[in-house]
DNA sequence: TTTAGCACTCTCGATGCGAGAGTGCTAAAA
DNA sequence: TTTTAGCACTCTCGCATCGAGAGTGCTAAA
């Protein structure tokens, strides 16, 4: 699909005023507002051709032109051409990060947050997971009768905690001994090489390894940690949304997990830190999607840690903007990420 | 304002009525639903009565009757039975709390998806948060160079981590001192007893310090621990919300942390575990939640640890399945945190 | 006190119409 | 050969009209 120059460029302005309007096109209300040289049947026969290729669409048969989701596509991945977010505004959000609490999970709110904001859509940003769960810390701590908290902090900072009941009380010395003889028993070991130490315990401690087991092969089997989402309601306000039922439906996916880590995990999951992934009108695959565009990458040390971040909003999507926007967080998220957690 | 049993015999209806359907409803075909031994004609005249009292409403001169907010609290107030949930369904919820981790963090989100799935409607659970913040336990663990990851852990089961930033570099020994001693120094003390023990530290030890109280100070002023959010999208099938603009509204406040917090504070927070509060229409108070009602408990132990759950839906909400499943719901996780949390 | 009857009101969906915006095509101009 | 002016045609959208249907209030009789 080779397009000429003025093609290219007259598909570019349809896109970027319908974004503004949310309306078809013309052919010559586009030639006065944006004062083109040429005249609107001179328009009207590039927009036929364009139409041909399947890049624009008419509602019906007397009204303007609006892009198909191939339109989108090849926008997309010919014609935008890479541009940053102003300077103020970076430094604006890195501005915010500073001045948060120095907590990875105020990060990711954060980060959900600017993205929201910045992009006037629905975010989504996962925490930080690593393919191979690493103990680094484990502690037990009596609360009362036989009751025991159990808190693990694993390689890269997660953390996770449980309620233990043990047979018998047990003083909180004794816990300690227990924990800090599995925290040095099990130091930068994976599951296979914990499963190996468990005869060298006495049988609560196998009890609480045991446990410990069991909650490591749960993380490694989920493929995301938390998932932190943000500005819902602005999803609402687009036009395209008035209808509830449309919106309920890309909401839905933000709203049940499953269907989100399953949206993760067959398009990021795969995808090169720093790269940016457009998923443009559900692609066919994601049936509640088919309003929608999704604006994902991926963020973290590709080796260790990693963790997803995106923006869902309408078809008609800023999309340089906000691809810039969701670069330029990745970014900064990476950026804190492994400064704070290199092994 | 004294109403016959037959004008409450009807009120009744008219609400149950409406609420299934949406529409105003007439007398005519009041009469005809529910066989009343009665002419249409009556029934007008008594709507009329009501209609004089305020509890009902005409959206225009010939329409059948929609209850007005007043007419709902009336109601609530004086016309509701107190019901409990059928038998299985307690059952089943029940089963879905003994099946989930025992970890709180599970529990509450589990809490918050039952509320949604059985009411229909969006739903919140706020984590338990006692008045008194008292340190329980408090960890360090060297991740990398300087940083140091800090776990507190509270009366409670509250648990924030932080990262902190020394000046040198410290031992992984060296800091389970620090943590044992402070942890032993502070035992079961509020911040200032905390704030006494100072001197008793080494300057090292009383940075780590310094960090605690200011993170304690925080939570002793946020008036609610992590909130939990679910079903919002069930909002938006409603009828009254197709109008995308009303929706937003309404699920505004519960994406706005802030606004969430204040409703949470002025409403539940003066009201006794166990009891149940029902906010109609905004009350006049909450421009966002006009068209919305709110159905609100406390649960856990009064006198240490609480949190809020509740139910936010249309005005138009069957209450009284609504108010039993929160009743229900707060007595569960009452019951699960005092068995796990009693100091 | 209740009910039947009746005139009246108001919404809602269907229908029709005209303005406006946009198109495609053709023939002339560049 | 490409661009442009002109024109007839199409389709939506907003507005007004209209009749059916549902509901009401009032009055007079049971």
């Amino acid at each position: 699909m080779q397009l000429t120059d003025r093609q290219k460029l007259i598909l570019t302005l349809i896109i970027h005023e319908y974004i503004q309007s949310a309306q078809p096109v013309g052919s010559k209300s586009l030639v006065n507002k944006y004062n083109l040289a040429l005249s609107s049947a001179t328009v009207r026969n590039e927009m036929a051709v364009l139409t041909e290729c399947e890049l624009l669409r008419q509602p019906h048969t007397s009204a303007g032109r609006v892009p198909t989701e191939d339109g989108y596509r090849y926008f997309v991945g010919n014609l935008l051409q890479k541009s940053g977010l102003p300077t103020n505004t970076r430094r604006t959000i890195i501005h915010q990060f500073y001045q948060s609490r120095q907590d990875i999970e105020q990060w990711l709110k954060l980060a959900a947050s600017v993205l929201a904001n910045q992009s006037q859509a629905a975010s989504l940003v996962t925490a930080p997971h690593s393919e191979k769960t690493i103990l680094k810390h484990l502690e037990l701590i009596a609360t009362h009768g036989r009751q025991v908290l159990m808190i693990a902090v694993f390689m890269g900072g997660e953390i996770r905690q449980q309620f233990i009941s043990l047979d018998n009380s047990i003083s909180q010395e004794r816990l300690s001994q227990i924990a800090s003889r599995i925290t040095h028993l099990c130091a930068r070991g994976d599951i296979n090489k914990i499963s190996l130490v468990r005869d060298q315990l006495d049988p609560i401690g196998q009890d609480i390894l045991n446990i410990l087991l069991a909650e490591m092969t749960l993380i490694e089997e989920s493929t995301t940690g938390e998932i932190y989402l943000d500005g819902m309601t602005n999803v609402l306000s687009e036009p395209e949304f008035f209808e509830s039922d449309e919106a309920r439906q890309a909401l839905h996916i933000l709203e049940e997990r499953s269907l989100l880590e399953n949206l993760l995990a067959s398009t990021v999951m795969n995808s090169d830190v720093g790269g940016i992934q457009v998923l443009i009108g559900g692609e066919g695959t994601w049936e509640e999607l088919r309003q929608c565009s999704v604006v994902l990458a991926r963020y973290g040390d590709p080796d260790s840690l990693t963790g997803s971040i995106g923006v869902l909003g309408p078809i008609r999507m800023p999309y340089d903007r906000t691809i810039s926007t969701v670069r330029f967080v990745a970014k900064v998220l990476s950026d804190l990420v492994s400064d704070t957690f290199v092994v």
